[in-house]
RNA sequence: GCCAGGGUAGCUCAGUUGGUAGAGCGAUGGACUGAAAAUCCAUGUGUCGGCGGUUCAAUCCCGUCCCCUGGCA
C-alpha cells in the first residue's frame, strides 16, 4: 500500500456561532497533535480579532493556528480561494505530522474544501460591480428577466428576490461566455481528505442567553476600540471585512447612526438569525457525528478512533 | 375623584358604516456551488380586557366593572 494514495485525515469540527468550537479544536489539537485550521469567513479580517471571535494569542501558542487574521478589510475572500488556501494548509500540517482540525461555520467553505467546487475562472471585479450596481437601480426582478432570457436555466432555479445570487449567474455569464450551469456540470476535483466531521449542537434557546453574553464580554474585552481603529483605517462601511456581525453594527454607532443599546440589540439579533441558519445548513448534513460542546471525552475518542490510534 | 384617550397575534399597531380580523417586527421551518457572519423563500385562530343588554348576528352599538396613559383636582 502507497503511503501517498491513502486519503490523509482531517478533522472537521463545525457548529453554530458560539457553541464552542475553539475551545474543543484546541482540546483536540493538544490532544492528537494538530493545527487548528480556521474555517470561517470572518475571522479571517486582521481588523476585527474580537469581534469576530478569533482565537487568543495564548491558545495560538498552545497549539498552531492558520488562516486567522491575515486578510486586511478592504481584501476579499471567497469560497474558491479559501479551499486553495485550506488545501495549502493542511499539506503544510500533514508536511509537519500534525493532524488538520479545521474548525468554522462557514458551510460554504467546508463544502468547497471538502466536495471540490466547480472550476470557474475568475470574474474581473470592475464587471462584477457593475451588475451590482445596476441591480441596485433597477431591483432583482429585471436583472432576473434578464437572466432569464440569457440564461433561462440559472434563472429557472433563482428567486426572483435573490440579488445576490442573480448577479452572480450574470457576471459569470458575462465573465466566461458560458452559463453558470456548464461550469457545474463540469467534474470537480474532490478533496482527497478522510474526514471525520463533528458538528456541536446547542439549541436556539439555550445559545441565545450565551450569545448575549458574549456580545457584552467582546465589548468588555474592547470591541469598540477595534472598531474605531479599524474606521480609521477602513471607513468604507461596504469594504468586505466589514460585513461581519458587529462590524457592521459598530461601524453605524461610531458614525453616530445609531445609540449603542441599539447597536447591541442588532448585533445580537443578527447573530441569532445567523446561528440559526447554521443550525439548519449543518442539519441537513447526515455524515457528522453531532456532540453536545462539553462532550469531550466523546470528542477526543473519535477522534482517536478515527486516527486509528 | 373628574375629564380625555386607550385595552385586538409574543411586541407595536391597523381594521371591521354590526356578518368572529391583518400589517410590520419577532418566532418557527427551509434553500444554499466563488460576497455565505452573505442572499433569499415559506408559515398568521387571536376568549378583538371581563360581565350583562340590544340584535337573526356584537370585537364593533348600549350599560357596567377592571386595567393602562395623559390632564385637572
Amino acid at each position: 500500500m502507497n503511503a501517498a494514495q491513502t486519503p490523509l485525515p482531517v478533522i472537521v469540527i463545525a457548529g453554530a456561532t458560539g457553541t464552542g468550537k475553539s475551545a474543543a479544536a484546541l482540546a483536540a489539537a493538544s490532544a492528537v497533535g494538530g493545527t487548528v485550521i480556521n474555517a470561517d469567513s470572518r475571522q479571517v479580517y486582521a481588523d476585527f480579532p474580537i469581534i469576530t471571535a478569533q482565537p487568543a494569542d495564548e491558545e495560538k501558542n498552545r497549539v498552531p493556528h492558520a488562516l486567522y487574521g491575515f486578510l486586511r478589510c478592504a481584501e476579499k475572500l471567497s469560497a474558491g480561494k479559501y479551499a486553495a488556501l485550506a488545501r495549502d494548509a493542511i499539506a503544510a500540517a500533514h508536511a509537519a505530522s500534525r493532524v488538520p482540525i479545521l474548525t468554522g461555520g462557514t458551510g460554504l467553505y467546508l463544502n468547497a474544501l471538502l466536495g471540490g467546487i466547480a472550476a470557474i475562472p475568475p470574474v474581473p471585479e470592475a464587471l462584477s460591480k457593475a451588475w451590482q450596481e445596476r441591480c441596485k437601480a433597477e431591483g432583482p426582478r429585471a436583472l432576473h428577466a434578464v437572466l432569464r432570457d440569457r440564461d433561462p436555466r440559472s434563472a429557472a432555479k433563482l428567486h426572483p428576490n435573490d440579488s445576490q445570487r442573480i448577479t452572480r449567474a450574470l457576471e459569470v455569464l458575462e465573465a466566461t461566455g458560458k452559463p453558470l450551469g456548464y461550469w457545474h456540470d463540469l467534474p470537480r476535483p474532490a478533496g482527497a481528505y478522510d474526514a471525520l466531521g463533528i458538528c456541536l449542537d446547542v439549541s436556539l434557546g439555550e445559545l441565545t442567553p450565551r450569545l448575549q453574553t458574549r456580545i457584552e464580554a467582546m465589548i468588555e474585552a474592547g470591541a469598540l476600540r477595534e472598531a474605531l481603529a479599524a474606521l480609521e483605517r477602513c471607513p468604507d462601511p461596504d469594504a468586505p471585512g466589514w460585513s461581519g456581525i458587529g462590524c457592521a453594527e459598530l461601524h453605524a454607532h461610531l458614525t453616530g447612526k445609531t445609540d449603542l443599546d441599539t447597536c447591541k440589540a442588532r448585533w445580537l439579533q443578527h447573530t441569532r438569525d445567523y446561528a440559526k441558519r447554521q443550525i439548519t445548513w449543518f442539519r441537513r448534513d447526515n455524515s457528522l457525528l453531532h456532540l453536545v460542546p462539553d462532550d469531550t471525552d466523546g470528542l477526543l475518542a473519535a477522534c482517536a478512533r478515527h486516527l486509528g490510534r
